[in-house]
DNA sequence: TTGATATATTACCATGAGGTAATAAAGTAA
DNA sequence: TTACTTTATTACCTCATGGTAATATATCAA
């Protein structure tokens, strides 16, 4: 019997359901680069300001990303690199065959 | 500009949304160690028997399981080991600090 | 203070997804 | 055929989540 603890699957679980949005996966592409303004992320990402905003607290409070006042603007920044690692295998790879196969 | 093509952050999406379950990834923990029918599965992941069924299809809808038929039973097994790499890259360390962070 | 800009939060709606009971379908045996 | 077992599908409910407009908060300038 494999024992993999019910809270770590939860956690897991819960990890790739904040990657499984395709404005958050957006954000997080737009960061690579760099840290961005708020008002950059939403520009680059063509979203509402308010989603945005919804998305990064999102992004925030699982520790994937970190914010950081300068003047009037909020600069965030990706504080878990290995986010890419996950974002990289999922695209290389799994499900790539077709986007439909019944 | 980031030039990752849009279907392409569409289907990351989808497939993190697939592993976004605890009963999925219960799932595909349990046929790690190979084929296993339907109800073993049921019986091993504590799901109802509608319930597995239902994970199933959408694990094989997304290439990730494929079943085989033997007399009366069906076997799953994983057609996309990949997704473990995923999974152990999860597992081991992103948002791995505290269940809770704000 | 007022005004302007940037970000966060709230309230609401609409959609999607998981859980389950009931039913259907497929396969085997007698 | 009937009876039994296994798996799939359907119908239904409930809950969680994304999108958005409106509002609040914060920071700076004048």
């Amino acid at each position: 019997m494999s024992r993999i603890n019910q809270r770590q699957l939860q956690r897991m679980a819960t990890l790739f359901g904040i990657l499984s949005d395709p404005a958050r996966l957006r954000i997080l592409n737009a960061l690579r680069a760099g840290p961005r303004s708020v008002g950059d992320i939403q520009r680059s990402c063509r979203l509402k300001q308010a989603n945005t905003s919804k998305h990064l607290r999102v992004l925030r409070e699982a520790g994937l990303v970190r914010p950081h006042r300068e003047g009037t603007s909020v600069h965030y920044s990706i504080s878990e690199p290995l986010i890419f690692g996950l974002c990289d295998l999922a695209c290389g790879k799994p499900a790539g065959r077709s986007p439909k196969q019944r």
